[in-house]
RNA sequence: CGGGGUGUAGCUUAGCCUGGUAGAGCGCCUGGUUUGGGACCAGGAGGUCGUAGGUUCGAAUCCUAUCGCCCCGACCA
């Protein structure tokens, strides 16, 4: 049992100036963590103990999944990072980390950089040490923390630069043991997220700078989340917006005939999709081709949507370019030969089509047919545009973004939309990394094969503020019971009486004979304080022991989440809180 | 990195527009009265007003630069 006084949990009662949201006010209220600088905390004893409990429940889901604890290095030779596949992505989020004395030096590379995972250390390490297929499958996993240069940190502990993440890694001979080790995490992760009493649905996601065939998202619900989830209740599709389809294509659509000879008008003025729509042009924006243009490594391509849609960035991921970005006016102009808001993708208005890496149109123009897209002449469109007929396209794919009310995918209901929180990743990788850095295998007709990869992260402490964003009301943090820095609160009004104070400690070890750990709050301070302090903290059951229920013959318990206070005579005291334990441990 | 905001005591802040030498609440220390939902009284400590220049007789206040922090965008666990 801790006592109060002789803890630190430094309470306020007033909310700091620079947090937003909830779980960043109450993180700070409650005495958990404490801010040295943007996106870097020190997670005082209180919150501590939240990160310990939420990394033994994280270790023992990831073990029953089969996966192999380990520790490394949190300083990384560049060579490792200069070696792997994503260096140049990643290399912007990296600390550098250069030799001591090097300050005074010219600059130049670094030569260590501090980890923001460590793909590059644990393949390197599996190449040397796993050789034959009869090694293999491992998971090696562990649960420490890492370094992002977030060009901005964000909400306190939820996009920070230095967090604690489980991060995994699985290694199989073949795709089929590879997405075995996949769906066993996937079932870890729930079985974790289900363990800490928080909602976390698995959606799925985008595969980003990982690379790698497929992945899902864990997503805690919550307004204040950065990422827009798209699903359906009907069919349980969901994924993130950046990943989402939708069916506003119906399959087998026949391509519309052409309605009539291309025809050039005049537009002056006109560079936007409103402003075709408007009089005297009434072009609907669902009628346009919307012409965008991209740079990837280095070569120009184009991408063609509906007027009415947006494009989904994260989609052109799927085209194959190592780093890719809009192209700037003059790059457009120098390519196109006209300013962005009179560009086209029709055959024979391209100024230079050799130049381009590739014309890209979603899916969702064959519902146009026939529109109207620029004529690659500032000033000019160009109408009667088929889309089969006249448009350059290289390929089609799905590049623009989902909105909310678009059929399902699966049911063809209309989809729904909300914000989530990404606490949990996991990838397919396939062989991105084992073919980069050699880690090979040989099978039992000593042929040798790259191992399949997996992926896997959760973020501990982003969890730690998404369980508060998800479990608070005006009072303060509810704490699930299995996460609670401590479980049982007794709250002492008169800690000098022994009587109090005896019957306390008593209190105290039954309650923690059955399996809870325990705080008592022995401080000299007033009642009103006591509450308002065990409210903020969250503590799931409280004990209050006062003078008047001592006269009474009786102690006050409550739970967290519930309004009622039951009156219980001391004599049932410790098997009343033992029975009250025991049914709140088995309720989360 | 682009856009917007902000920096005054440990915390929350007033004062800034219209320059005249910094005020409150909480917290802290001392004493007293209180004691079931953030008590009250009396006394006290604590601030180079982010930093550096400039304007001025005089700068928290006006100007310039710079740094930190917060919010919106691109990125991520």
């Amino acid at each position: 049992m801790t006592l109060w006084s002789q803890f630190f949990i430094p309470t306020l009662k007033e909310s700091p100036a620079d947090a937003e949201i909830a779980s960043h006010k109450l993180l700070v209220r409650a005495g958990l963590v404490r801010k040295l600088s943007g996106g870097l905390y020190t997670y005082l004893p209180l919150g501590l103990r939240v990160m310990q409990k939420l990394t033994e429940i994280c270790r023992q889901e990831i073990n029953a999944g089969g996966g192999i604890e380990l520790w490394m290095p949190h300083v990384h030779p560049v060579e490792n990072w200069e070696q792997g596949p994503r260096w140049a992505a990643a290399r912007e989020i990296m600390f550098r980390a250069d030799s001591a004395g090097d300050g005074q030096r010219a600059p130049r590379e670094p030569q260590f950089v501090l980890g923001p995972t460590h793909e590059e250390i644990i393949t390197p390490l599996v190449k040397t040490e796993i050789t034959s297929y009869r090694d293999l499958p491992k998971n090696f996993y562990q649960i420490a923390t890492k370094f992002r240069n977030e060009i901005r940190p964000r909400y306190g502990l939820m996009r920070a630069r230095e967090f604690v993440m489980m991060d995994a890694y699985s290694f199989d001979t073949n795709d089929e043991g590879a997405v075995k080790s996949y769906f066993a995490m996937k079932t870890a992760y729930e079985r974790f997220f289900r363990r800490i009493g928080t909602l976390a649905i698995a959606v799925e996601a985008d595969t980003g700078v990982m690379g790698g065939s497929y992945s899902h998202e864990f997503m805690v619900p919550a307004e204040v989340g950065d990422d827009d989830i798209i699903y359906c209740e009907e069919s349980g599709y969901a994924a993130n917006r950046e990943k989402a389809t939708s069916r506003l294509v119906p399959d087998g659509l026949a391509d519309a005939a052409p309605a009539g000879e291309i025809t050039e008008f005049a537009t002056p003025g006109v560079v936007t999709i409103a402003a075709l729509e408007a009089a005297p042009y009434g072009v609907p924006a669902d009628q346009q081709f919307k012409t965008l243009v991209y740079i990837g490594d280095g070569k120009p391509f184009l991408v063609i949507l509906r007027g009415c849609d947006e494009l989904e960035e994260a989609k052109l991921g799927q085209l194959g370019f190592g780093l890719f970005r809009p192209a700037t006016a003059e790059e457009i102009v120098a390519v196109m030969g006209a300013k962005p808001g009179s560009l086209g993708a029709v055959r024979g208005t391209l100024a230079n089509p050799g130049a381009l890496a590739g014309v890209f149109a979603d899916a969702a123009i064959r519902l146009i047919g026939n529109g109207t897209t620029g004529a690659n002449k500032d000033g000019f469109h160009v109408r009667n545009v088929n889309v089969a007929r006249d448009l350059a396209i290289s390929r089609f794919g799905d590049f623009r973004r989902v909105r909310a009310g678009e059929p399902c995918p699966r049911s063809g209901q209309p989809l729904k939309s909300r914000r989530g929180i990404e606490v949990g990743h996991i990838f397919k990788l396939g062989t991105k990394y084992s073919e980069k850095f050699g880690a090979v295998y040989t099978d039992d007709q000593k042929q040798s094969h790259p191992m399949v990869m997996g992926c896997y992260g959760i973020g501990i402490s982003r969890t730690l503020q998404a369980v508060i964003e998800q479990s608070h009301d005006a009072d303060g943090i509810v704490w699930p019971w299995s996460v609670a820095p401590f479980q049982v609160l007794i709250c002492v009004f008169d800690p000098q009486l022994a009587e109090a104070s005896d019957l306390a400690k008593r209190l105290a070890a039954a309650a923690e004979r059955a399996g809870a750990d325990v705080l008592i709050d022995d401080r000299t301070e007033r009642p009103g304080v006591k509450f308002k302090d065990a409210d903020l903290i969250g503590i799931p059951l409280r004990v209050t022991i006062g003078g008047k229920g001592l006269k009474e013959g009786i102690v006050e318990v409550k739970a967290r989440r519930a309004k009622d206070v039951s009156k219980v005579p001391l004599a049932d005291a410790e098997t009343h809180l033992a029975s009250t334990i025991a049914a709140l441990a088995a309720g989360t």
